[in-house]
DNA sequence: TTCAAATAATAAATAGCGTTCATTAAGCCA
DNA sequence: TGGCTTAATGAACGCTATTTATTATTTGAA
């Protein structure tokens, strides 16, 4: 019985090695001008053994996504089971966790983000399609019922809470998608922190019912 | 001098007949799995011809986004010019615009989401990307002067007006590619209305002073 | 009207890359 | 040890963006 197990784990293993490859030259040359072979490469593998652990690019691809969608699950949970806090700063919270995952692997998030409004995902596997589809409704769940709990008492708008989450990720996906095509047309510097920090604010308020 | 306008006229429509045809492709199809050839066959013309016109594949495509935003720009004008309007109202308008050029063409809007949210911007030349630039400066201008004039009647919060407009830039675009990604993670069926109603419901709460 | 030069369009060739497949190597069990 | 299963390889395939050599068309002067 030990032989299936640690063959299971090395096959895992080598799919992680892999992973960690493709990242690297993603990360280094962006998904297009990439190859399969830059990656088998950076792997130390032939260009068709990626293809026993992966169905084609894409979902390569899509795979680097899921690590950080499981991490934003964890920091959302987290905000979520945080005791003692008022509607206002669980909405802090809330901000403090996006930017932490995005500060976690900024180009993971970026590439998530893109992949995530892209025909990529039409060319994904239905068991790939299925665990995203899983971890980001995971997570839209537990902001909808942050919101929920607040219109509970009283202090948030009364808007469907899922549609207040849509608009949050959209926000949050929006406004990093939005500064980073700004450094590559304008050339600016970064100005996510202070954008985000500016988006949450408003979003605050304006789910607010009263406000200062 | 009469010929070398008219054939400025006919090189100019030989364009907008390409454009024409790879937007019904590009739409059809998707940018990926749209080959050059698919569009040349759609103009008829040769494959090579394209090339007589567009740089490449990434600049035809590009190229469908420049009349939306000439589009967007002339309906903001409109907006920020029209006199006697309150703030609020000037919110509402502001939205009317985004949904009304949304609804002119959802596809090449998406594509231009798209678009700004990925590496394609990387492959374009200098002068396409330049255009691309102006256009979008333009409109986030008209936008933040619409947030200064708000500010300087005390109505708006004083946040840096570029800043606002940047978020209401990222909220649009953020809310339609995220709109667009529930359809094909979860075969949902389209709720950007109203989508689109709460996230300006709530941004206009949000820049307000005080809210009712 | 004619003809060289310029312009426009074409179709075929090229090159790059994702993906597949026939083959080889390694590990396992009887 | 020797067949058998699994893993890995890298060369071949097919597709498609792009280039290029060639052909057709238009132009403007002689």
């Amino acid at each position: 019985m030990g032989i299936q197990e640690r063959k299971e784990r090395e096959r895992e293993r080598r799919r992680q090695q892999i992973i960690v490859a493709a990242k690297r030259v993603f990360s280094e040359k962006g998904f297009t001008k990439a190859t399969m072979e830059d990656i088998a490469k950076e792997a130390e593998l032939s260009p068709g053994t990626i293809y026993l652990y992966f169905k084609n690019k894409d979902e390569l691809y899509a795979s680097l996504s899921l690590r950080i969608l499981q991490y934003l699950n964890i920091r959302l949970e987290h905000v979520a089971q945080q005791k003692g806090l008022s509607n206002d700063e669980r909405i802090k919270a809330l901000k403090e966790a996006m930017f932490d995952v995005y500060n976690f692997d900024p180009l993971v998030v970026i590439n998530m983000f893109h992949l995530q409004s892209s025909e990529t995902l039409k060319n994904l596997s239905p068991e790939l399609l299925a665990e995203i589809k899983q971890l980001s409704q995971s997570s839209l769940k537990v902001i909808s019922e942050i919101f929920a709990a607040g219109i509970q008492d009283g202090v948030f708008i009364e808007k469907h809470p899922v549609a207040l989450a849509d608009v949050l990720w959209a926000l949050f996906s929006g406004v990093v998608l939005w500064e980073e095509s700004k450094k590559i047309i304008n050339g600016e510097k970064d100005y996510l922190k202070e954008t985000l920090e500016v988006a949450f604010d408003i979003f605050g308020r304006g789910i607010s019912k009263s406000v200062a």
